[in-house]
DNA sequence: GCCAACGTTGGC
DNA sequence: GCCAACGTTGGC
């Protein structure tokens, strides 16, 4: 899952304890979501950040629902061909879990030969705020960032 | 700021 | 259904 450190980063989640992932405006991205259950851990990616990496983990406490941002016309992310009534884009809520000791740089995966083929390194899903991450890479990415 | 790689929109 | 134009993402 990607945030933009400047707008919501892995600190922030780790002081609120859980937030609830909002915005999500691509169909793809959305489907993945809704695939979420409940315990599922995810990467939490810092993009458009110096550098871009992985900060840590969080896991999923509450699976999709509506996305109120989107009927909201004061919010950037407002949709208004979503209603209460018609929801058409849904969040979900995640929980603080771990920040890495040093956040694992996109150069490193990108270097890292077990990492090859992840979706966040090629691929048409690869811009996707929310994309499916193998168990292995997952994995590695773990040992990675605990590494530090 | 640039640009590649997409996705979306809307005319036809 | 096609495709040009446009918007977005996000690394660099």
């Amino acid at each position: 899952m990607k945030s933009e450190p400047d707008v919501y980063s892995i600190d922030d989640l780790r002081r609120d304890g859980t937030t609830c992932w909002d915005g999500v405006r691509n169909y793809q991205a959305r489907n993945f979501l809704r695939g979420m259950r409940v315990g599922d851990l995810a990467l939490f990616y810092h993009s458009n950040a110096k550098p871009p990496g992985v900060a840590g983990v969080c896991r999923v406490v509450r699976e999709a629902y509506p996305d109120p941002t989107a009927w909201d016309p004061s919010d950037g992310h407002y949709d208004p061909r979503s209603t209460p009534g018609r929801p058409l884009w849904d969040m979900v809520d995640v929980a603080f879990e771990e920040a890495f000791a040093a956040p694992v740089p996109l150069e490193a995966l990108k270097a890292e030969p077990r990492l090859q083929g992840m979706v966040l390194l090629s691929g048409k899903a690869m811009r996707l705020s929310v994309q499916p991450v193998a168990k292995q890479h997952f994995d590695r990415i773990v040992r990675l960032g605990r590494a530090g």
